[in-house]
DNA sequence: GCCTGCCTCCTACGCCTGTAGTAATCCTAC
DNA sequence: GTAGGATTACTACAGGCGTAGGAGGCAGGC
């Protein structure tokens, strides 16, 4: 039973992305990945930040032999989701539906985004009948609205 | 052209919030509809932190007379805007679409709501499509639509 | 064997943030 | 005209955060 990802704060996350890149890790693999990124930092910021990540649980060490292994302790997708939800409700009062309309306004979509969202929301209108989507395996259906 | 809003920390967010409720307001009044959300600070919090807004110019002050009267300084929805690009920038590695069907997925949208963000997104293709839709470029269009 | 270099641990430090106290000032009622 | 409440300006302080240096350990080349 995963618990909630601890709040991490913005270099903390940025640690974060580079191991869901990188699966896991050493000290010197997450700074050279983030150099790549544009961030070059001390050897020893990243493994004080690696440090933090560990003391608060968001990643696991593994000490078996040196240099140590960190991996992430929490799915991207899941840690995500979670800070978008932190977000619309801390930002945007909760008002979801602003925030996807100020994106398809605002964001630049494609048209096979576009589609690809259209289809997302039909699935959500009609849950039920939503199988008749037989193009993707529907990983769908999970949400009633009242 | 009014540059962008500075950042702000989330307590001065919550500051500024209210100021978008209110219109305009003394610190006084700021503090009592802070109250009503449910965050009692003192008077001198207050002060602080709308001297700490006037000072990176999110808010202006009318001195005229006592008490001052604070006055955001940017709209609402522009700000909000930037955060948002910012978040999904930072957080989401610019991936607006993957926002959305989380969000469509995940927020609970009322069918009001969905209905409301497949008219928008009719909208958005529109120019899109009728540009060019037999190749496959996907990525142009700015805005005309506003 | 010892130097070199990678690695970890501990410590540090300056800035930002949230929160607030105190001093000074001004308006008003008694 | 004076006491008291309201209001502003200045100051403070602790904890968090980004960034990093230094000490010391271990392993391989010469």
């Amino acid at each position: 039973m995963s618990t909630r990802c601890p709040e991490l704060t913005p270099a903390e996350f940025g640690v974060m992305k580079t191991l869901w890149h990188l699966d896991q890790a050493t000290v010197a693999e997450v700074r050279a990945e983030l150099g790549r990124r544009g961030s070059d930092l001390a050897y020893t910021t990243v493994m004080t930040l690696l440090g933090r990540l560990a003391g608060k649980q968001a990643v696991t060490v593994c000490k078996a032999r040196e240099p140590f292994v960190y991996a992430p302790a929490f799915r991207r997708e899941s840690v995500l989701r979670d800070r978008l939800r932190d977000f619309v409700r801390d930002v945007f009062d909760g008002q979801a539906s602003s925030v996807v309309l100020s994106l398809v306004d605002d964001a630049n979509l494609s048209a096979d985004e576009l589609r690809a969202i259209e289809r997302r929301i039909a699935d959500a209108e009609q849950p039920i009948t939503a199988a008749a989507d037989t193009a993707a395996p529907a990983k769908r259906a999970k949400k009633e609205r009242k």
